[in-house]
DNA sequence: TATGAATGAGGCTTCATTCAT
DNA sequence: TATGAATGAAGCCTCATTCAT
């Protein structure tokens, strides 16, 4: 068997063994006899328990990021729309892929140094590409005519820190609340989060 | 030293660890070091490592939940204040208490049935807490008049979700910009939700 | 409480649980709660678990030495009545304290040197009063005119041996025959050994 | 070294080091020091503690009660030389094999409940194979005509007990009495149990 | 006499990792 | 490319034993 298909293959069962298990408890045993092959195969192909699970989650968060940026590159010049679609991507990807989100978001302690980087950088791109088009927005809004409420970059990010978190904690009322969908779950986020901004942006301001 | 100070100190010691490492990577020798006092104490009084991560569960979660319930009681009736109320405190508590918070927040898989189950019922109290208030702020909403859209219990705990999740993301950026304060962060949070919500309640709706 | 008193109630817990759960596994920490006192009194009163085990063991082993004796020395003079007597009063006691048997007997291996020493030391004590008994039986025997077999001392002692052997094992057979007396397989006993050695003494010899 | 002799090979040191600790005391460590290997080879072939002593019996148990049978068998038909052959392949046996023996029939208390029950089942071969051939031996007697002393099954139960017990015990003698060849000892023991059964099944009886 | 608090030592078990083939 | 055999290191847990009071 080709050299890359081999280590997709194990990659695969390494994704779905770290979701179930997490990183300690996963164990290289487990994952070389899935994969049906023995043990120093793994090493050779990925180096070391770390190397793999540094594998799994550079291919999972790319596929991740990649599903984001095509469908907001796919909906047009519009940020809300493109945020919009974006979300939406995201939430079906996680209903989908389950495990690879599993993977890329709750491992966040009891990694060493050099996986945690990893994590941490896959979210920061996450973040920088839903920030971009937060700011966008904030921009187009003050292009509209609309009365700046002195938002600027840092409140792009701030916005993107909160919607992302939220988004990732939604995965959790996702998974118990199945008949709805992840469409419907996008266009709620997108009141909750939308409208008020909008509206800040208009000057509305909510004070204690 | 008395019993229960013992116990204490271990516990506190513990959050540190568990925070820092995870909750496989801790480990009991680590943490009996730490503490000044040798193993078989910690399982004298904790019994076991999951005995010891089961205590500084509940003992972090109801400190958290207390901090919220009394800022959000002392903050009086309306419930935009006492959910504002709350949020500050909650933000207080996280940038004091971090590693409360990541015991409490970051050890979703590779737990033991018993210690999963802990960690669901403390991320439930907190939830519920939260979307207590929202849903008086929506029947709130309603008896002042504005237009019913529809927003019942489902949707309080939606938003209770995002909420949090979106509180929490703010944490790490809150680390990456000290000059802020949780008063602010928590008043720009308030600011994104509540003017959103409040519209959204008005029967203002965003589509694609 | 006086100390003698303390002592024989420690020494009736320890031998509880040394038969229930064998010397390696009975832990003086329940020893000492059963007994309903605190650990360091344990070690005053008996210095270590060896030295409590051994108390047990003695004090055991004295009693059923006693109960032997005596019964055999109130069966008058001769030898047989008397075997009969003491093997009767053997399973007697074995029947009504099982703890102390198990604690003599089933603990051979997995034992230090020193505690080896004393259940070898109190199996030495009832094999010689045994073979004291069959000694006497062999001498009447010559006495009564039957013609020697050449049976000596060194028999009385093989003898000895089979038969506190063949008590000892068929206490377990006693156990899984609980309408069975202890009178009865003493009879029993008696009969299979007794009259084959009378017949054997008297020249009856089995060759293959 | 190949699978299967390496097992045989840790088996062997096994039976060794738990003969002369005894379970509990014995150490997985010592097994492995011993056998020239590390401890997780151990644990690979024979997965816990538990599981090794009980392939120690089962391999031990099946060992004696094959010696013992395939004596018997080759003795012909007439059940007192099959016993007295079996009894003297035990005694060469048990000579040769000490260990062994101590394994088997050593290890009463303190055991876990799966291991009670392999010794307990171990224990009831051999005793089922005795039984067998004493309740031949009788069954023969009432053949030749000799008027029954209403001898049945449970007796043949009983003296099997009685002679597994004096054979066991007369093992310790064995080793007391160097100078004496297994066969001499079964031809007494013989004597001792067989002349004293033909009396009773021809109605003699010893009564007090 | 009596005990609550404390520990050194050691046992079972598992795992990531490598070597020889 | 592929693997069966093997291990160093480390973790959880328990226990006999002692000190300070």
């Amino acid at each position: 068997m080709p050299r890359h298909e081999r280590e997709q293959q194990i990659i695969d069962v390494a994704v779905r063994v770290f979701a179930k298990r997490g990183y300690h408890a996963a164990s290289v045993d487990e994952i070389a006899e899935l994969a049906g092959i023995s043990k120093p195969m793994v090493y050779l192909y990925l180096d070391s328990k770390e190397g793999l699970f540094l594998a799994c989650l550079r291919r999972e968060a790319e596929r991740l990021v990649a599903a984001f940026q095509v469908a907001a590159r796919d909906a047009g010049p519009a940020p809300e729309l493109r945020l919009h679609a974006g979300l939406s991507a995201f939430f079906a990807f996680v209903a989908e892929h389950r495990d690879s989100w599993v993977v890329l978001h709750r491992q966040a302690s009891e990694l060493s140094e050099v996986i945690a980087g990893a994590v941490a950088e896959a979210r920061r791109a996450v973040m920088a590409e839903v920030a971009s088009l937060i700011g966008d927005g904030i921009r187009d809004g003050l292009a509209d005519g609309i009365r700046s409420a002195q938002l600027g970059d840092e409140d792009a990010d701030f916005v993107a820190h909160a919607l992302v978190g939220a988004a990732d904690s939604l995965t959790d009322w996702m998974e118990s609340h199945p008949d709805q969908s992840p469409e419907g779950i996008t266009l709620r986020l997108m009141n909750m989060v939308w409208v008020g901004m909008r509206d800040v942006l208009a000057g509305e301001v909510w004070l204690p």
